[in-house]
RNA sequence: GGCCCGUUGGUGAAGUGGUUUAACACACAUGCCUUUCACGCAUGCAUUCAUGGGUUCAAAUCCCGUACGGGUCACCA
């Protein structure tokens, strides 16, 4: 039987990292059984859906190079992969299910509902609905659709016993039955709900191997109850712990935390975030840290995904995003960086743009980390902080290493980075300065900086003009 | 509160009864090198695997209790 995940995201318009890490986890099982690729929209909740948040969707695995086998913007014979575009299906599964007895009409109001809630809580109990709807007539039923009376319909679910959860990381889980609600499954909106809808989906869709969030561990006891139901065979279940917030709390958009798009624009590369969250609650049973697409899905291997939540953590990605960016080759590099630079650059020529990108292509974590770093190229007064200007302070001989190279700077004909270099040369052996004493005070000066590409290399972006400038303020 | 799950360093983690005096990587710190930084190199960073007990010749690895953390109990997904 051929392989079958699916990606089941709700239209917000949103994609968090831990929504991401899990379509990984998703898309390299699939592949790696040479299996397909799902994409299904669940949009049972009216309320919440965003327009263009399909288009977001797409171009969103699209970017992380994820190839999409089927789903609403290129259906194939289990469509439409559109929860809202299937309620007809949902209705005659639910009707089944009325008809096997394991399901029944529900007319309680919301007020009935919520004097029974009002009791649970009293006995501290968690609330369960009584069934008592479920002991209605025929007639009393067939009375109430007539007249239409607004009704759900709901799972009726066994009183004793325990349900089985098996998990390929978790093993085996043993629910109480008892514990478990008569839960609805077809709204009065005539809608599923998102336990129901899954269910009939997934089967319909044959997916083979359900991989979603811990969250719905739990769940899956209803879930199992439901395939028993209609007699179904059950899907292979991987739930897979959750991806933590830098605090140590759950992601949420709230926090302003990172979301797929939000790094994007940020400057992180899609296969440097790919790689990064692949490696967070799995891990390959090699040291190996760096994969490409194809390595990732010959080497994924599911039952080694963790049990326990992991922390994300950004220094980590801004080194894989730094080896992904230093590894690019120059013009990909240019094309890339040139939409996260934003420096105005009216008075500059392409050619010292591009060489000003390129001298600090080796030193970049993320994309816009490349107008932090070249803003004093572009500034007319620099600035000073306390350490820089305490290193200015720490030697007496400074005053004398700027002078020198006021002079061999001036006197430089040609601008080029050679001549440059030889001029450095030069302060050093007519001085005999050399180190920190050498470099630091000229960087400092010229540049603003302490830290920075090679000296030669900066000074000559800088201009000869410039740079005489400010040795001379 | 009931039920379910988890707990190896600041972080990701390896480890599934002896070869572990707990790998590797990020971060951090220090040093070396160097026309800086980065890179590279070197060193340090869990005397211990939440905790107590048990099983065993032997436990991070198996069992039980406790603590802590998380999840879940909707006409939300």
């Amino acid at each position: 039987m051929k392989v079958r995940t699916r990606f089941a995201p709700s239209p917000t318009g949103y994609m968090h990292i831990g929504n991401l890490r899990t379509a990984i986890f998703e898309y390299l099982l699939a592949k790696k059984y040479n299996g397909d690729f799902i994409l299904r929209i669940e949009d049972t909740d009216q309320q919440r859906a965003v327009d263009g948040a399909i288009e977001f969707i797409y171009k969103t695995l699209e970017l992380c190079n994820f190839k999409i086998d089927e789903g609403p913007m290129n259906e194939k014979e289990y469509g439409p992969y559109i929860q809202s575009e299937r309620k007809d299906i949902y209705k005659k599964y639910a009707l089944e299910l009325v008809e096997k007895q394991r399901a029944y009409y529900c007319f309680c109001t919301e007020e009935e509902l919520e004097e029974m809630r009002k009791k649970a809580t009293l006995r501290k109990k968690p609330f369960l609905y009584d069934g008592r709807c479920s002991h209605l007539s025929k007639e009393q039923i067939a009375e109430n659709l007539k007249n239409g009376v607004p009704y759900v319909i709901r799972q009726k679910m066994p009183k004793t016993g325990v349900t089985i959860v098996e998990d390929i990381i978790y093993g085996k889980i043993k629910i109480d039955n008892s514990i478990l609600d008569d839960q609805i499954l077809l709204k009065s909106d005539g809608f599923p709900t998102y336990n129901f809808a899954n269910v009939v989906d997934d089967h319909l869709m044959k997916i083979t191997h359900v991989i979603r969030g811990k969250e719905y561990l739990d769940q899956t006891a209803k879930y199992n109850l439901l395939y028993d139901a209609f007699g179904w065979e059950k899907p292979i279940y991987a739930h897979v712990a959750m991806v933590l917030g830098e605090d140590g709390n759950k992601l949420s958009k709230r926090n302003g935390d990172a979301s797929f798009m939000d790094l994007f624009d940020m400057g992180f590369l899609p296969e440097a975030i790919v790689n990064y969250l692949s490696l967070l609650g799995w891990s390959p049973n090699n040291n190996q840290e760096f994969f490409t697409m194809e390595e990732l899905i010959a080497n994924f291997d599911e039952s080694r995904i963790s049990k326990s939540s992991s922390q994300y953590d950004v220094k980590k990605l801004e080194w894989f995003n730094h080896h992904y960016i230093i590894n690019m080759d120059n013009q990909k590099y240019l094309n890339w960086i040139k939409k996260y630079f934003k420096q105005d650059v009216h008075d500059k020529d392409e050619n010292w743009i591009d060489k000003l990108l390129l001298v600090y292509k080796d030193h970049l974590n993320y994309g816009k980390q490349i107008n932090e770093v070249t803003n004093n190229f572009f500034i007319k007064d620099i600035s000073l902080d306390n350490e820089e200007i305490e290193f200015l302070k720490s030697d007496e001989k400074i005053s004398t290493i700027l002078k020198e190279y006021s002079k061999e700077i001036e006197s430089i004909i040609e601008w080029s980075v050679e001549n440059i270099n030889k001029a450095i040369e030069n302060v050093k052996n007519n001085l005999g300065v050399k180190g920190k004493l050498l470099y630091m005070p000229i960087r400092i000066v010229a540049s603003g900086f302490m830290h920075g590409p090679e000296l030669a290399d900066t000074l000559y972006l800088i201009g000869k003009d410039t740079i005489l400038d400010r040795l001379n303020k």
